[in-house]
DNA sequence: GACGGGGTTTGGAACGATACAAGTGTCGGT
DNA sequence: ACCGACACTTGTATCGTTCCAAACCCCGTC
């Protein structure tokens, strides 16, 4: 550390040392230095050592591109993500993020805002940089036709979180059990004593809403009832308050005793607008939500929720594109989730349920 | 898009096609070709379309490694933030991307989960990258000796909202105004005629807390008040209510009226606990929070705030980083907040002040 | 004293792009 | 018919690394 000769002031302004510079200064050739920077066994230790010191004295930097330029081959990914505001995807990403590394591939993140243009022009861009695989959670809107540019160069891709409409087949997907959770979240309702229940939130365009609401149905249609009502809304906490003053606009008799809300941010948009009219939330109206991001605990009262595990679905959707980058076919697989009863459905908590 | 021909299916496995790939397919030179791909005024309309075309038709894709390669000089910016779930630096990674994307650059996002160790592994990691630059956010604990490192290449480095002690000449800086931010809100408290208030959360080793525990004090001094306490706690939900919970067990008549927490994180988990033990936020007492997270509209009482706009801290840390691989000597920049008055301090909402 | 064979080291050709100087045409003017 | 100017186009060296076949060195052996 403290050996570390600074450069430049005895040079000027001297440009970056390569591994000729290294063997120069190690008196190896170019070659003995590429293999010691790459750990060979070949290399007699006191010759490793000199270039290891050299390497130091002169702040060597090993150039990844170029190495890979000649290797043919890059370990950087494609992290391509709709939402990184939204904390169930930055959740995802941490995921991602720490699979990678620990698997020795370099993440190159670009977030769309959801939109499938910039979405197709960072897919690109991403491409050019060298990625050898992406994991993708789609904007709003993308179809397999989007995706099946990058087919020309076989780069693998996952889809994570949000499955494509289309489902190509040389695509993998990792998403969460939505319809599961939602039917599971609706029993739960059903066997408080609910019978008018409704859906809040997110826009049919969402793939994820349709899957989530398919549940929702099956859910009340095992117990012989039929929804209450369905309402769209933007998927944010506003989008849920405004979403909850039209379902408590309901005529009178018919307003739902229950909501299964499309996530958490739409249910904690609800939970606040209900209290803001006196509804009291828990006892006069049970909500429910999806994802069991953070923030879920944190509400008065806490959120109950279907919990989906974000980070552990972006682990398993790197492995998923590992498998692939090693030529396997791309899988579907479908992350289980499980209910975390709090006080908002109004149910005494499961004492298995962590707050 | 229908005139995409996929490769592979006649060819085999064919590699990725290059610059001479199309070069042959068009009947030009591969100089050409580069030109055409640079958007060259030199080469004539016809060439240039014939060039495209071959280009569609084989899905050639650039190689900007390879060019970033012989150009000696890459666009990419290295962004190393502490902690990507928290909502405040996730804010500010999306102004940082934006910046960086509207300016031609490409961000590779490193997290480094505020350890220095990682950190410095990963800094070291995009510069073999061939970063051109970095925006950090740096980890708890670090210190201008471990940015030294990064001299002897003269990379350009701007700390973006956490100043980094030791303050090294090389490294711009850009910091919202915790000091005056945390002045202003006690003032606020003070006219609201609160004499006992006291500070809550975060660890001694954070400089930001340092700066805003200073503001804090200097607020009080004004008054001529001393404060009722000074808690520290982690820095999150859960830390904040486990502090608040301290912080009410002070004997009976020095319990403080007012708190002004760290951040929104902790804020937030103090505005739980306090409900939770019948403590009437916005009446018994007043709380403030820092940073003005989009959650902290949600709670209830609503959070009043010192906002601090992340995404514009990011976009100026990027035109700073910019300005310095010009060639401009890194500069500091403090970024002006404001307070947002809501409820949880117990005031009347000022006209102005958004909800 | 040539030979064989480990253990090490090395030269030079890639990888896919850019820079630059130099090369083709074509045309107008004399 | 030749010249120069102009509008394009191209050959070649180069960026920093890896790959691979060949070279080297030092010994022990025949």
């Amino acid at each position: 550390m403290a050996k570390v000769e600074l450069e430049g002031p005895e040079e000027g302004a001297s440009r970056r040392p390569t591994i000729v510079d290294l063997a120069r200064a190690a008196g190896v050739s170019k070659s003995t230095v590429s293999l010691v920077l790459n750990g060979s066994e070949l290399v007699r230790p006191a010759t490793r050592e000199r270039v290891r010191e050299a390497a130091l004295a002169l702040g060597y930097v090993y150039n990844r591109s170029a190495a890979g330029l000649r290797h043919r081959t890059n370990d950087v990914v494609g992290v391509v993500v709709n939402d990184l505001a939204n904390p169930f995807f930055a959740q995802m990403m941490i995921g991602v993020e720490r699979a990678l590394r620990s698997s020795g591939r370099t993440p190159l993140l670009a977030s769309t805002g959801d939109d499938v243009g910039q979405q197709g022009r960072l897919l690109r861009s991403v491409l050019e940089r060298g990625a050898c695989g992406f994991v993708l959670s789609a904007a709003t809107g993308t179809d397999a036709d989007a995706l099946t540019e990058l087919a020309p160069w076989r780069v693998p891709l996952v889809a994570a979180m949000r499955d494509v409409p289309g489902d190509p087949a040389h695509v993998g997907v990792v998403v969460p059990d939505n319809l599961g959770g939602a039917r599971e979240a609706v029993r739960h309702l059903v066997a408080l004593g609910h019978r008018r229940i409704g859906f809040l939130g997110a826009s049919e365009a969402l793939v994820v809403r349709a899957e989530r609401l398919a549940g929702f149905r099956a859910g009340l249609a095992e117990a012989g009832l039929a929804p209450a009502l369905e309402i769209e809304s933007a998927v944010s906490r506003t989008g849920g308050a405004e979403a909850l003053g039209r379902a408590l606009d309901a005529p009178a008799g018919a307003a739902p005793t229950a909501l299964l809300c499309f996530n958490d941010l739409v249910a904690i948009g609800a939970v606040h607008a209900a209290a803001e009219r006196g509804v009291a939330v828990g006892e006069a109206l049970a909500l429910v939500g999806f994802d069991d991001i953070e923030e879920a605990r944190w509400t008065r009262p806490p959120l109950t929720t279907v919990r989906v595990d974000a980070a552990r679905v972006g682990e398993i959707a790197v492995a998923e594109l590992s498998r692939a980058i090693d030529g396997a076919r791309p899988r579907r697989v479908v992350c289980p989730t499980s209910l975390v009863v709090r006080a908002s459905c109004g149910a005494p908590p499961r004492p298995s349920s962590a707050v």
